[in-house]
DNA sequence: GAACTTTCGGGACGTCCGTACCACAACTAG
DNA sequence: CTAGTTGTGGTACGGACGTCCCGAAAGTTC
């Protein structure tokens, strides 16, 4: 819930004292917090609208907070989207986590897969598109281009854990990613059914492979 | 070059006289020409500010005409961004139609399919960009989500008739939107030696299988 | 208490936007 | 020729926009 944003203070003035630890000023931690509200509410507009809809007064009223609020926190809106793109990031790579999760060992790749995306692309469909907008901002700002470049690579880092190698981690990825723009701009989601026989093809870099790495790997944990 | 719109005569009153063809009316052309001029400054302003600066006056300016030729043309903006959008679709299955056209019967799909997404990320990015960003703007519009969709379902078309079947069009098709938007989320588009063991293993559904229906086209068209 | 920092919030300025209007030129049809 | 249609383009209007400013309030430190 709360913005773990990397940016910091960084409209605020500077640092009364010296290296000494600020005890607790109730006024930066409620300033925080509606930091956070203001992201939030710029997110809830991407969702609705695009990043088109992202202004100072339509964040504003969307958050509940006066205008110069918006301009007090982020000075430009071209923070505040970087701001969005980061906790946008955060919540994906938690979402993506939760799923390789969940996997189960034997389970078949394929169709958790399908089924991940079907959820994204079907009632999530809108923070999904959301994050693909975030991305598509981010490659006109060179700024915020690394950042969706990490993202990326946070998604192969969190399901590499789960998969044989490295190679494997990427080429999941990479399905995921082309499964899920198509399942997006298809008129109606295509459901899990329908995704399966290509996701099949693209995770079945002969089949023997991954079972034997598999097995291997169930091996090393038990032993 | 010139524009193939779908929309046809729509801001223009209504047809003169009845059934009877009209001869050939000099404004009708070049107000057609104008058209077309508006579009593809269109086109150009989005590979190098995006959707956002799609503007009458930006739009006017770029095309070296006067504002008001924007809007007799083009209604609403709205309208201005399906007639690019079309275009622009239709350029890219060119793209891919030439690149399906180029490739020899035994060479590797992986390597050749690396090579057209590193130069679409490379060399062409801002092309590419503009068109993705289309598409999500074709999200939002219930009006262009159908001619989104039909653009995939086009490349799913123009590449069919490569491949030993139809779940390998879309596999590939898949497997090339994968590897598009992570390219162009890469700071540098990456090379295609890069791309290779991705694309390797995407497309790689038991070589066997593939290097069979190979053989048996290749027996097909030359018996 | 005083002195200071931080947050708050109303308001205003200049700019750019979409769109509409309207007189006029180019052209065709009869 | 006249009448009618189609393209042209300068201009203007109401509104929304980003951003800045500055006084007030809340809170912290001494």
């Amino acid at each position: 819930m709360t913005t773990v944003s990397a940016v910091g203070a960084d409209s605020a003035g500077g640092d009364s004292g010296g290296e000494s630890g600020v005890a607790f000023d109730g006024r930066r931690a409620r300033g925080a917090a509606r930091r956070g509200q203001i992201v939030e509410a710029t997110l809830r507009l991407i969702e609705t609208g695009g990043v088109a809809a992202v202004r100072h007064r339509a964040v504003a009223t969307a958050a509940g907070v006066p205008l110069a609020a918006t301009t007090y926190y982020f000075a430009t809106l071209d923070d505040l989207l970087v701001a969005a793109l980061t906790e946008a990031a955060g919540r994906s790579a938690a979402t993506i986590r939760a799923w390789a999760g969940s996997l189960v060992p034997g389970a078949d790749m394929a169709v958790a897969l399908c089924e991940l995306v079907a959820r994204l692309a079907g009632p999530e469909r809108r923070a999904t598109i959301a994050e693909y907008e975030l991305c598509m901002a981010a490659m006109r700002r060179p700024a915020l281009l690394p950042l969706a470049e990490g993202w990326v690579e946070l998604l192969v880092d969190v399901v590499r854990p789960h998969m044989a190698d490295d190679l494997s981690a990427r080429v999941l990825v990479a399905a995921f990613d082309g499964l899920l723009i198509e399942a997006l701009l298809a008129v109606e989601p295509p459901t899990a059914e329908r995704m399966l026989p290509v996701a099949t093809r693209l995770l079945a870099h002969g089949e023997k492979n991954a079972r034997r790495t598999r097995q291997r790997r169930e091996a090393a944990r038990q032993g």
